[in-house]
DNA sequence: TTGCATTTTGAAAATTTTTTTCTTAAAATA
DNA sequence: TATTTTAAGAAAAAAATTTTCAAAATGCAA
């Protein structure tokens, strides 16, 4: 994914010897310094040369200081009004809160969203005889989303908001077919019952969850993560929702755009019907 | 930083001279542009010395040229890369482009929110007897994830998918109570009837929708705006979806911290059965 | 129109900032 | 212990930015 500067900075930091670190630290305690800082400024502050820090930067991926700065001055913006959620909030500063949160999630899960995985999945997605998609509670949006998105290619799609019926779906299915098994937490009981059905009968399993290292990512063929820091007042996080739609949509966008044209005729018909139901004036 | 880069130029456009229009004019016709040139690509582009580039600068108001830059690289959108999805596009550059309009929706909406508007939204619903939720297709996802939100407060909430039933539920509801109506184009047939419906029974109703202009927003006591770029290859737009549940989602929240404490004894013993569903493994 | 004053603007000089080279010291390896 | 390698700052070089200066253009009054 296109690096922010703060990214390259943690992505690089294992690589980073002391007088680097020293450097990085100093940077990220303080985000919004280097875009004011001159490299001597920002040298003199983390106890080095402006020697170091010229190389440094190159060493993590930029052409120049003047690169770097203007990079990690495009990212800082956005986030400021980001945080947990207080009882002295204005409205006005409630609703900031909840679309940051929103928008950060959606910014790091993009990240983090690895293209090699994806496109194994967009492979597996458009090789499958049929996909079944499995989500339980609030994934079960996700879930009716993705089926809803789906329908209008030419895949075969299966998708029921009950549990039972998920179930009954999920034993069902063949090692030809794909299972998308959608859970925030990657631990709720039902839906892992369900991912090791799906596995029982070799069916590919593609899993978006929150967690990388939740039970039913570990479970699944390929797992899809979305990142999102929790805001207070909640119990299921709204932002990884969020999240999980776009990686949904992005999967099918993908998968339309490899099926072609095929794809474009189911998608015209079903905009004319649609279109029926709405009012001209 | 009240000014931005590109506001400090506009603002003072009317008083600037030919040279300096010049380099406004490269400036505006290409925002991207001054984080990547230094003050003499700058120059050369705008046809004037780099002399008067920074006198330029120091006009509109900034210290040095690389202030200046560094603030048009931090307003500048972080949706470079939005637009329409073209057949030429990788997997990568879709991804990107799904997450950008994601991210564009919530930018927009937010910033077209009108917080008076949002706040009598909020008052209605927290003295509302019965509160009902109303989206069919796409939009009924938005009501579904409402009503899985306002089901963690005290407040009484209907919602069903089924057109018919949600007619029915409409048809019963009195003045005393709360109709949410979402529809991503505001014309939909069935929609529109829920809402005369609500309305013959003074029933106060909130709209959530794409368009202000539409039917559904006019016959609505209060709207709630989001606006998405629509972007290719799709009948619905997932982008004005994510508006849709982050609005619908800072309405629970800040509907939540008006009832307050009441509200969050629910939550807490909501989290503690959601809890026991899940493994510990 | 002419002459004088003011403004504008680029060239060049001065300054500041960044990058590279050079050198020394420390660490690693033989 | 000797040699090689690495690391990092000092200093030099290069690049970028700002200021100064002078020529040209413009405005204004007589």
């Amino acid at each position: 994914m296109a690096q922010t500067a703060i990214s390259s900075i943690k992505s690089n930091y294992d690589n980073l010897n002391n007088t680097e670190k020293r450097i990085a630290d100093t940077i990220i305690a303080n985000p919004t310094i280097a875009h004011d800082f001159t490299i001597q400024e920002l040298a003199v502050a983390s106890n080095v040369s402006s020697a170091s820090v010229s190389r440094f930067v190159k060493h993590i991926g930029w052409d120049s200081y003047r690169d770097f700065s203007v990079a990690l001055a495009s990212h800082e913006d956005s986030n400021v009004f980001f945080g947990e959620i207080a009882e002295t909030d204005s409205t006005k500063d409630i609703i900031q809160k909840v679309f940051s949160g929103a928008t950060n999630a959606l910014t790091t899960t993009l990240e983090m969203l690895d293209t090699t995985t994806f496109t194994a999945a967009v492979d597996l997605i458009c090789n499958a005889k049929t996909v079944g998609l499995f989500g339980i509670g609030g994934s079960s949006l996700v879930a009716f989303n993705g089926y809803h998105k789906l329908l209008r290619t030419s895949i075969n799609v299966q998708q029921h908001p009950d549990y039972d019926i998920q179930l009954m779906q999920a034993v069902r299915m063949t090692k030809q077919d794909v299972g998308i098994v959608i859970s925030h937490s990657g631990r709720n009981h039902d839906t892992l019952t369900i991912a090791e059905k799906l596995k029982e009968n070799n069916v590919k399993t593609i899993a978006i969850t929150s967690f990388a290292q939740s039970p039913l990512a570990k479970l699944a063929d390929i797992s899809l993560v979305s990142i999102a820091e929790e805001v207070n007042f909640r119990a299921e996080s709204m932002s990884s929702l969020i999240a999980q739609l776009t990686i949904m949509d992005s999967l099918f966008t993908a998968v339309g755009f490899q099926l072609g044209s095929k794809t474009q005729v189911v998608v015209d018909n079903i905009r004319n019907a649609i279109e029926k139901t709405r009012v001209s004036k």
